[in-house]
DNA sequence: TTGTAGGCGTTATCAC
DNA sequence: GTGATAACGCCTACAA
């Protein structure tokens, strides 16, 4: 590998190493004549600014690395998209990695944006506790903002979902429907996200009467593949449920299939409500349904998110440090109305 | 943002700048004492390398770049994940950028791996014609690899997968199942992948004894949502297929969809057979259908990518410098068997 | 308008 | 075993 550098340059263009650096950065007080001279140089050795050179004087690199879990979530792709738009839009650049839920390759990738590959980090994803890497940003105060996940006993800044309202939300839109007797199908409740919706349904059960008991539950690990199971452990019920609070779309859709193939009728047998409504991605509709779901605000997060770390980056403290953000109800055709009857 | 360097670390420990790089660096002829010493004052000052400086001495990261034109296409996300699990698997990691289609965006994060942060650079897609990106990294001589995308002037680091050679084994797997009247509902004709894909149907109905003419075509631009419409461009056709090849399998699930709608079913009335395989994301299958598909072998381009990479890295050519993958029909139950009529 | 010199934080060479 | 010292390529006063 041959990179050319600055002094290169200068040595072909017959001059110094500061008036190139000047015309490459566009600086006045450089002659036209050698301006020229020294474009034509740069062209000819095609050169590419060393940028751990620049970094290290003005330790800024114009970048923000993204710190995923996993890439393979949709509705982690949809976010990627949407924090790209707002990014470029400020006329900043991001970085993406996922550590595949390798704590040890998460560490890596920080060190590596804190070393000087990106001005701050956006960490995203709530598989994991990241308070260990959390208070070692915060102990050099390197720049960051945190997606999804949090910790009560930090104040960070911090870019949020009202998943426990959202969920509060959906067990009233079933219940406003008629709905009684509704079950939980839950994500691996080991991530705060599935923690946070099965509390929102309960609370939700509870303020309209009902007391959940281990029978409202369907418990999955929230896996690709679960909802084949989960719609098992439904048909083997007793006393089966009018209708479903599903953790995200992906298990519903899961679910629908297999209840389908099971000879019931969505919505008229069971009513399946989701989150995240993974339509961007997914702008077929499974089957002939469109699923009804708790939507996330994914592009006023992004927009959140990339203002956070910006005013952090210049050194200013977000107010407030912490965003939370309403899901919207989205209404397909997988919820019905339901006269009450018995229980 | 207060990061701790090596001098301070010196300074604390009471020792030079050079013991210190020793001891961080796991380098012999340190004194135990002085060690543990070194680590101490590492520890509470939150050292944190700065890679800027390091690379510019070395000039290594051990990081590669991989450059997306787009992260919304779910096998990208696939992909991505296959590549991550070959460079942790090779001790190296990978940081991801998406330009969304800007040719500016793109030569802007290239230019940023090539100045030093990341030792090569993985391009992905064929959205775009990147020849003036690949003269520039060919030019300085930097390692790269190309994905997916390929130019016949040009003999580089290459993975690729036999698109022609796929949709002539869908073409063939349909006509073998008795079907003579198959269309092709195209992607968007500006990318190779569609034009190859597209060549291939007509070589094979070519070899099967079939004109395609322009009734055999259904064009679409690739984008989400075409489906509906190339669904019913199909329906308004006065001489029905019997069979449908289609671009990829996000279009062939939304014109299924559709085409249900319409009344018709699939594969009684219309065998549908797509392209990408896209089960590992999309595990329910829309409807009760799963998709019949030709798959591409991710993990195995996957492998080929990284470990090409890595041997320019380390400064040898690859040999054989291109690799073609083929596609893998993964039967569902789209398709079915058609006794051979008229037409 | 142009050039000289110093330093960013690291690693590497070579004395001590 | 340890410590000066010189790069790496760039930017930026400041001097000419």
């Amino acid at each position: 590998m041959i990179i050319a550098s600055i002094l290169d340059i200068a040595r072909l263009a017959g001059v110094s190493k500061t008036t190139v650096s000047k015309v490459l950065n566009h600086q006045y007080g450089v002659r036209e004549e050698t301006r020229n001279k020294v474009w034509e140089a740069a062209k000819a050795l095609h050169y590419t600014p060393n940028i751990a050179a620049r970094t290290l004087v003005t330790s800024k690199t114009g970048v923000i690395g993204v710190v995923y879990d996993s890439f393979k979530s949709p509705i982690y792709s949809e976010l990627a998209g949407e924090l790209e738009k707002w990014a470029r839009k400020m006329g900043v650049h991001l970085v993406f990695c996922s550590c595949n839920q390798q704590q040890a390759s998460k560490i890596h990738y920080i060190q590596y944006f804190m070393g000087g590959a990106a001005d701050g980090v956006i960490l995203f994803g709530s598989a994991e506790d990241d308070s260990a890497v959390i208070e070692r940003l915060m102990a050099v105060n390197f720049p960051f903002v945190v997606i999804e996940n949090y910790y009560e006993e930090l104040q960070i800044p911090n870019v949020l979902v009202d998943n426990v309202g959202g969920a509060e939300q959906a067990v009233r839109y079933l219940h406003d429907l008629g709905h009684r007797h509704i079950v939980h199908v839950t994500g691996n409740l080991r991530h705060r996200v599935a923690v946070d919706r099965y509390l929102g349904f309960k609370q939700a059960m509870l303020a309209s009467g009902h007391e959940p008991t281990s029978d409202h539950f369907i418990y999955t690990d929230g896996s690709i593949g679960c909802g084949p199971v989960a719609a098992q452990a439904l048909l083997e019920k007793p006393d089966r449920p009018t209708a479903l609070f599903v953790f995200n779309d992906l298990i519903a859709y899961e679910m629908i299939d297999s209840l389908h193939l099971a000879g019931l009728r969505i919505p008229e047998d069971i009513s399946v409500i989701g989150f995240d409504h993974l339509v961007g991605l997914l702008s077929f509709k499974p089957g002939i349904h469109n699923l009804t779901s708790m939507g996330q605000p994914l592009g006023e997060m992004a927009r959140a998110t990339i203002e956070m770390i910006l005013s952090l980056i210049s050194g200013q403290t977000p107010e407030p440090i912490t965003q939370q953000f309403k899901p919207v109800l989205q209404e397909g055709n997988t919820c019905k109305r339901r006269e009450p009857d018995a229980s």
